[in-house]
RNA sequence: GGGCCCGUGGCUCAGGCGGUAGAGCGCACGGCUGAUAACCGUGAGGUCCUGGGUUCGAAUCCCAGCGGGCCCA
């Protein structure tokens, strides 16, 4: 099948359908695989994204950057592994389905629909949204194993993930403690840190004063003059130490004050009250207040200060401990009042303390956020509820010392959005502070782009990791596989399903007996004689996907495939990833097979609205993948989204920019069509033809040249990450050099009859260049390029590949001449200098000039204009081509200095001055220059004048204009003679007719006769070219008596009136 | 408070191993017409965030600050 024309434009919606049609038919992807199956590996992890249902613009994003890249590698002779993955479990999709079921909590669950009957609805959920997604991707042109995904449902995988379990607890790095966590209290559930989102909210901002015991402490100080000791007692001064807090609700569970050692704590009177509190803060409490400062001393001096909790009517139980001041090296000055509120039930910081002190962990709040029994007076109530009663009780006692409202950055459940809070509980943790060095280690073999994401950002990270806390209170997710003997207290962790089976007391295992609710039936005997029950909880999902190395090649139940691709050799995710995806895996990485799974990332940006927001729902600046696909197709989205910016900056989704790519991606197409169209009337086949027989010419080579330079930057920039630079790079090709370059000086070739082998040498570069340039394109936009394959290529190459992707990666070093390339560049440079000084002068391009003259003195510019004349004279349209050092022809104009020769000459300055308007300018260049002075006679005097009496001007010779370019200038003589005007006319005629072809729309090729009406002087101008113009129009005949024809136009040809009749010709 | 990134014409961004500031879009004007629902040329438009420092010379390197983003506390 030769090549057919192209269609007229670039429809790329129907083009993509039928491209990606034509892979599935033909499992291109399946054989792309195949064909390089025993190829050097390179192993590839896919972030798996969440099931939600819907990819939006970052997920896109990341999809494109992986396939682009991925597809790159291929070509390149790589056997790719590029299996897709899912991450299926977790709050989102429990709470997705809370919501299709219409439950409220999580005894809702257990109680009105059941365990089973949940977590089967969350799979189903999963799975229809992973087809839905797939489908998504498979629109982008993304190719991955989409038959083959890992799944993190799978129970093949989720034993992997028990299995680190186990290699954790084998490392003594798995234990369960009481811990002050961060807590869902709508989900009832425990939170990593990377399961927090963090927003402005306002919050309750109180002071509050606590009554000292033993009132007043200042009275014990021997250093206060005694009279003011008296006079204090007189007053009966009353003392407190001053707290602030934004969670009045944790007061209730208040143990203590801590101040820091090191500060200085001042004792300030206001009233007849003094307050202990940071000196520094003061002026910050009592801003407008008068006060007075009776003492300062050291935080340190305050230590063991007792004083009354200020709800112990509210609180009974707070009766039975005692609080006091204690120290504390996290107490800062950046706000409050420097004594800190510490509640160890509630806080990580006050946690510390209370072990330090051994104070009770006192916690009177459920996991539901609701206040217990030992609450008191607060019992039931929700937590955040309870604020405003807890302030007004403080009120009442006359303890508020001032309360308002405060906005600041506090974290929330990522997924429902619910404040979080900091509860005592018992969960398990991955010990990372115990492998954080080895994690430090790992991270700096990793190969970062760019390099201060790992250097930096992820160190900093990880330098400040905290123990993981890996237990959920949920459903949805990998059972924790830790039995518990409720006898001896012993554990076991399971890690594998023939380890449960073989543990197991309680029978065969059938069906899906590694999910909840079915795992936690399975009891396993106690060597002590008890029996061992599974703890009730699910895992963290970033350990899902944290485990993804090995578990998604099924290691260690399986070894080949694990031996085959374990490390990875590349992945790519967005810079949240940070405290998500790159850390999880390496902390699993380090606890199972102690390094590192990934060995090069790509941090990638996020994407932003125009404005450079955040996308999403609220906000209503969310624009979907779908909406451009459908609008201007997965290419250009493709192109836009590797071109727009660095892929590791965020990115400023813009309309305006996928235009602008959108109409790169029309001029492609337009060459496309030039070159089939030509291509096919000529039944062109370039496996016909050798360079040699053809005679290529400059242009020829230039291009060629260029095309492969193009191919060593395109590589350089894929095999860096730099994807910017290799979509820059071809976005310039395809607009400056194929396009409004190597087109425009081809175009007359194409317009040769016959096999001419000139016109051959064009088609036959046209074509080399378009394969080369879609291969290189093809990983960026597969679908386009694989269109113009199919018919260019396949076209004419027997042996073609089925795909373009089955397409070696590649270009000739060989091919490329900087010299010619830089010799091009100037070429065109001068030649747009023409341009503009012929449009200075108001003269067409279509009207040839008699002479061009360029004058420079850069050798490598008159050499290139030497070797590339032909060009030159062609698209300047010029008769003739002078190249030269300086331009000879250039008026010299000399004029008196009247500032030296008026006071010198006086009268006779005017006849001097006409002296030397006569004469010509140079004569007297050269007088001055041999002998110093100029003489001239006037009237028998001789007057003798120097270079600083004359002033040179120069002038350029009549009908020459002249424009500069880099390097220097060209000179463009537009004198009219007849020849001249004869070509113009008849290249004006040509125009008209060629207008009216079009108008008929005519074909390329079909003839015509032309019926001319215009005046004898016309036709004396035009006669001498008919035969140029016949062959241009291809007419026949031309009639200049008699009128018949099939279509008529009058036209104004340079004050000329010219009607024109074509007769189509059958 | 800490870490990282970013700050270049109206807009989107290149450049960034130091040497007279670039592109595209938009705007204005002109031109072209057999790949043209296209395209080409010209023009206007810049304290390269601010201030110091290093240097003969800084958009580029260093320091401090301001503004924005992300992450953490």
């Amino acid at each position: 099948m030769p090549i057919e024309e192209a269609k007229r434009s670039y429809t790329s919606k129907i083009l993509e359908g039928e491209i990606q049609k034509f892979w599935s038919r033909n499992q291109i992807y399946e054989k792309t695989q195949k064909m390089r199956e025993n190829n050097p590996k390179y192993s590839f992890l896919d972030g798996p994204p969440y099931c939600s249902g819907r990819i939006h613009l970052g997920t896109a994003w990341n999809k494109i950057i992986k396939d682009t890249f991925l597809r790159f590698k291929s070509m390149s002779g790589f056997n790719v592994r590029r299996q897709a993955g899912w991450d299926t479990h977790g709050l989102p999709i429990e709470h997705k389905v809370e919501g299709i079921l219409g439950l409220k909590s999580k005894k809702e669950i257990e109680d009105r629909i059941g365990i089973e009957n949940f977590v089967n609805k969350c799979r189903e959920f999963a799975i229809e949204n992973q087809a839905l997604m797939t489908q998504q991707f498979k629109m982008l042109g993304v190719w991955m194993d989409w038959d083959d995904p890992y799944i993190t449902f799978d129970p093949q995988y989720m034993e992997s993930c028990w299995w680190t379990l186990k290699m954790a607890h084998q490392k003594d790095l798995l234990v369960k403690d009481l811990r002050v966590i961060t807590w869902c209290p709508r989900c009832e559930t425990a939170l990593a840190l990377a399961e927090i989102d963090y927003e402005n909210k306002e919050d309750p901002s109180i002071y509050v004063k606590l009554p000292l015991k033993n009132q007043p402490s200042s009275l014990k100080d021997p250093k206060l003059p005694l009279d003011q000791e008296k006079s204090i007692k007189d007053q009966s001064v009353k003392e407190y130490i001053l707290i602030w807090t934004t969670t009045p609700w944790t007061l209730p569970a208040n143990m203590a004050v801590c101040v820091h050692p090191e500060f200085d704590y001042a004792h300030v009177k206001v009233d007849d009250e003094v307050y202990i509190m940071a000196e520094a803060l003061v002026d910050s409490i009592f801003p407008d207040q008068e006060y007075e400062i009776n003492k300062v001393v050291k935080g340190s001096d305050l230590e063991g200060i007792e004083y009354i909790h200020p709800l112990l009517n509210e609180i009974p139980v707070q009766k039975d401990f005692k609080h006091m001041i204690l120290l504390g090296e996290h107490v800062t000055l950046t706000e409050g009042t420097g004594c800190v509120h510490t509640a160890p039930g509630h806080g990580p910081d006050d946690f510390e303390i209370g072990k330090k002190y051994n104070l009770p962990i006192f916690c009177p709040v459920d996991e539901a956020g609701l206040f217990k029994e030992e609450a008191g007076k607060y019992a039931g109530e929700f937590v955040k509820d309870a604020d405003p009663y807890i302030i007004g009780d403080l009120d009442a006692h006359g303890l508020l010392l001032k309360s308002g409202i405060i906005t600041h950055r506090y974290g929330f459940c990522w997924r429902c959005k619910t404040p979080i809070i900091y509860l005592a509980t018992e969960q398990w943790f991955l010990k990372i502070t115990a492998i954080k060095e080895r994690m430090l280690e790992e991270l700096d073999k990793v190969e970062w782009v760019p390099s201060w994401a790992g250097e930096s950002r992820f160190r900093n990270w990880v330098e400040n990791a905290r123990d993981w806390t890996i237990s959920r209170q949920r459903y949805w997710g990998i059972p924790i596989p830790i039995w518990i003997c409720r006898s001896c207290g012993e554990i076991t962790v399971v890690g594998s399903i023939k380890e449960l089976k073989d543990l197991s007391s309680s029978g065969t295992l059938k069906g899906d007996f590694i999910h909840r609710p079915h795992v936690d039936r399975i009891t396993l005997n106690c060597p002590c004689g008890g029996e061992m029950h599974r703890t009730p909880d699910v895992l963290d999902v970033w350990i899902d996907s944290g485990v993804a190395g090995w578990a998604a090649l099924y290691y260690p139940q399986k070894k080949d495939l694990f031996e085959e691709w374990y490390p990875y050799d590349f992945i790519t995710e967005g810079h949240d990833q940070t405290r998500g995806w790159f850390y999880s895996q390496l902390g699993c990485g380090v606890i199972s097979l102690n390094s590192s799974p990934y060995k090069k990332v790509l941090m990638h940006g996020f994407t932003l609205d125009e404005e450079g927001k955040k996308m999403s729902k609220s906000l209503g600046n969310v624009v979907q993948p779908e909406e451009v696909v459908e609008k201007y197709g997965a290419d250009v989205l493709r192109f836009y989204l590797l071109w727009g910016n660095k892929p590791w900056e965020d990115l400023k989704f813009n309309w305006d920019e996928i235009k602008t790519v959108n109409k790169m991606f029309n001029i492609l197409w337009n060459v496309y069509v030039f070159a089939t169209t030509y291509m096919t009337i000529d039944q062109f086949n370039p496996t016909l033809y050798s360079e040699e027989e053809l005679g290529l010419r400059d242009e020829d080579r230039w291009i060629t040249s260029r095309i492969n330079s193009v191919g060593a930057e395109v590589t350089e920039a894929l095999d860096s990450l730099h994807l910017h630079k290799a979509t820059r790079s071809i976005n310039q090709f395809i607009l400056e050099d194929l396009s409004r370059w190597y087109v425009r000086l081809i175009r007359g070739r194409t317009w040769i009859e016959k096999e001419d082998p000139d016109k051959l040498g064009a088609y036959y570069t046209l074509y080399h260049v378009m394969k080369q340039l879609i291969t290189l394109m093809s990983p960026i936009s597969p679908h386009i390029t694989e269109e113009i394959y199919q018919n260019l290529v396949k076209g004419v190459e027997e042996d073609a590949q089925e795909s373009i992707h089955m397409e070696n990666w590649g270009f000739n070093e060989n091919l490329i001449q900087k010299d010619l390339e830089e010799n091009m560049k100037i070429v065109r440079g001068i030649i747009e200098a023409c341009a503009r000084a012929r449009d200075m002068a108001r003269y067409k391009l279509r009207w040839p000039v008699k002479e061009v003259i360029i004058v420079s003195e850069d050798m490598k510019v008159l050499k290139a204009a030497r070797n590339l004349n032909y060009i030159i004279m062609e698209q300047a349209n010029t008769k003739e081509l002078v190249s030269s050092n300086s331009f000879a022809d250039l008026k010299i104009i000399a004029k008196p200095n009247m500032k030296t020769l008026g006071p010198k000459l006086r009268g006779d300055v005017p006849k001097v001055a006409a002296k030397l308007s006569e004469t010509d300018g140079s004569d007297i260049v050269m007088k001055l220059e041999s002998e110093g002075v100029y003489r001239l006679k006037i009237e028998n005097k001789t007057i003798e004048l120097t270079g600083d009496d004359i002033i040179f001007d120069t002038e350029l010779p009549e009908n020459i204009v002249s424009a500069d370019f880099e390097g220097g200038s060209v000179f463009v003589d537009t004198e009219l003679t007849k020849e001249i005007l004869s070509e113009a006319m008849s290249r004006e005629l040509i125009r008209r007719i060629q207008d009216m072809r079009k108008d008929l729309d005519l074909d390329v090729e079909a003839n015509i006769q032309v019926f001319l009406e215009c005046s004898t002087e016309f036709h004396d101008l035009i006669k001498t070219f008919l035969g140029f113009i016949s062959h241009e129009v291809r007419a026949e005949k031309f009639v200049f008596d008699s009128i018949e024809g099939d279509y008529t136009k009058e036209w104004d040809i340079d004050d000329e009136d010219v009607k024109i009749t074509i007769k189509l010709l059958k």
